[in-house]
DNA sequence: AAAGTGATCATG
DNA sequence: ATGATCACTTTG
């Protein structure tokens, strides 16, 4: 099953563990399809999030992550990497779900270069028939939170959040 | 441990 | 126009 717009409307710390098990679809140029699916994700919450972009506000960068849930917010990140972010919630409130890993590749830069997602997918829609879907085949996972990574900048509190979510055994 | 890499954003 | 900053990966 196609997850349809209705799954991305809520807020990006719902919908980060709940992207975890799906499969993060892709059809590339050729026509195949890539199917991989969601093993660890991170969320980034409003302006008043100080690890996430919009912490400084909407800016012709960040405007994906103030449209309605369901579509992409792609970033090239050090010059090399393209990061997929999921859109979360509702337009004008600013919220995203990193893609971390897949199965069969670990680390957002990996991800997007084995699914083949680049910056041209940027605002692009999950539910409107474009290149990107996630489907549900119904498989529930357990799940580990952890802190996020490469966010020294952000401010202590921001820093202790447990918004990494890792599919694995749940910490005793 | 450290470099490689370039868009983005805040300055001037 | 310039410079600092990065939601990373690879190499040694």
């Amino acid at each position: 099953m196609i997850l349809p717009h209705d799954f991305y409307r809520r807020h990006a710390p719902e919908l980060a563990p709940a992207l975890l098990g799906k499969f993060l679809c892709v059809r590339g140029a050729d026509g195949q399809t890539r199917r991989a699916r969601i093993t660890e994700t991170e969320c980034y919450f409003g302006e008043g999030d100080t690890a996430c972009h919009a912490r400084a506000g909407k800016t012709p960068r960040t405007k994906p992550l103030y449209e309605s849930g369901g579509i992409a917010y792609v970033y090239l990140c050090y010059g090399i990497h393209c990061l997929l972010n999921v859109v979360a919630g509702e337009a004008d409130f600013p919220e995203a779900v990193l893609l971390r890993g897949v199965e069969g590749a670990r680390g957002p830069g990996r991800l997007t270069r084995a699914m083949g997602v680049d910056l041209s997918d940027n605002g692009a829609s999950f539910t409107e028939g474009g290149r990107l879907w996630v489907e549900d085949d119904g498989t529930r996972y357990r799940y580990t939170t952890a802190p996020r990574v490469g966010i020294d900048y952000a401010s202590a509190e921001d820093r202790a959040r447990l918004w990494r979510f890792i599919i694995g055994p749940a910490r005793p």
